[in-house]
DNA sequence: AATTCGGGGTG
DNA sequence: CACCCAGAATT
């Protein structure tokens, strides 16, 4: 199956170009992805957030569970952050939760539980950026607005031999004029929505120019040089750090601390960290007013983040004397085998899983 | 302008 | 293993 063949100078046009993604579109496109129906500004919005560098496959079973659960903004801004932290955990960059349940409540306290009609007010809520808020209305409301995610980028990037990292202030800008460029006054939902079903299925990585509508006009491919653009980030050197997690049991329930609102894995709950250097008694008693008997540590191992690695090391431990320990604030005594849902890293949700289940 | 936010998919 | 992915906020 290989795409109509069109002129180079046709797609040369934005016209020509919208055309062809267009009708390219019709046949090949993702018409059936679940916040497609209904595409509400309040579906698209939490799948816009939830595919923020993530993929569609890993998104699917996330968002069946949030609609369940939170259907709209109301219930959503209802809600304690916990339990939208919870229904998130797994997926990573647990600010676009802490964000989206922010904006609700802004949704509802200043805009009537409706999404601003500008936008820039759009783009002003907690975690909408310039191509979320495109995205929400276009693909929602069927207004003209430029979308410049990772899948437009790469379209972009090649069809116009766009040198550079995307990163770089002066690249985004080319790249957003462009979009804002090709972008048409008419279907502009169904334009946005095919440009990043073209850059999942079709402009990959490794691309499949055979099945573009785009090949006759795309210099990247005029001169065999698909692979350099986009061009890559900088590489850098990821450091390793070190910390060590207490795993202090007491009546089959092991203590969790919350995590600082913001930061790292910020508002999820993890094992008291002991300091490589520190005894792990000693510190305890000293940070959490805690008796504790350390057991022999468990194997180490490192869980990968984007800028540096973290070097695990788990120390069981039993608490001493038979008093129950205090619960409540930013303390909790969970129950791993009871599976119910919290804001736990993936990580930790996994170190948990073996207290629960070792072997 | 550079850094900080995860976790899973993929070759 | 390295690199990428429907980016945005913070500094």
């Amino acid at each position: 199956m290989t795409a109509e063949a069109v002129e180079a100078p046709t797609l040369r046009t934005p016209q020509g170009f919208a055309a062809a993604v267009l009708a390219w579109f019709e046949r090949h496109g993702r018409h059936d992805l679940p916040w497609q129906h209904p595409a509400t500004p309040y579906r698209v919005w939490v799948s816009e957030v939830m595919l923020q560098q993530t993929q569609v496959a890993t998104v699917l079973p996330y968002f069946e569970r949030f609609m369940a659960r939170f259907p709209d903004v109301a219930s959503l801004a209802a809600a304690p952050v916990d339990e939208v932290l919870a229904l998130w955990a797994g997926l990573g960059y647990y600010a676009r939760a802490r964000n989206l349940h922010r904006a609700a409540r802004e949704l509802v306290a200043e805009h009537g539980g409706e999404f601003p009609r500008r936008r820039e007010a759009v783009e002003a809520l907690p975690g909408i950026g310039r191509s979320t808020a495109g995205a929400i209305l276009s693909l929602a409301r069927g207004e003209r607005h430029a979308i410049l995610d990772g899948n437009v980028k790469r379209v972009l990037a090649r069809f116009h031999a766009v040198p550079g990292w995307p990163g770089e202030a002066t690249v985004a800008r080319r790249l957003w004029t462009l979009a804002e460029r090709h972008t048409p006054h008419r279907r502009a939902a169904e334009y946005n929505q095919a440009m990043m079903d073209l850059g999942a299925t079709v402009c990959r990585r490794r691309p499949d120019c055979g099945r573009c509508p785009l090949a006759g006009g795309c210099l990247a491919r005029v001169t065999g040089q698909q692979a350099a653009f986009p061009g890559a980030r900088p590489k850098r050197e990821r450091p390793l750090r070190s910390t060590r997690m207490l795993l202090i049991r007491d009546q089959g329930r092991v203590l969790l601390l919350r995590r600082p609102p913001s930061g790292l894995w910020g508002g999820l709950w993890i094992p008291p960290e002991c300091p490589p250097d520190a005894d792990p008694a000693e510190w305890c008693e000293r940070e959490l007013g805690l008796g504790i008997v350390p057991e022999p540590p468990w194997p180490r191992f490192e869980h990968g983040f984007t800028h540096f690695r973290l070097a695990i090391e788990p120390v069981p431990a039993r608490l001493r004397g038979g008093g129950r320990a205090m619960e409540g604030g930013d303390r909790l005594w969970y129950n791993p085998a009871s599976g119910q849902p919290r804001g736990l890293p993936a990580p930790v949700s996994r170190l948990l899983q073996q207290l629960a289940w070792p072997g």
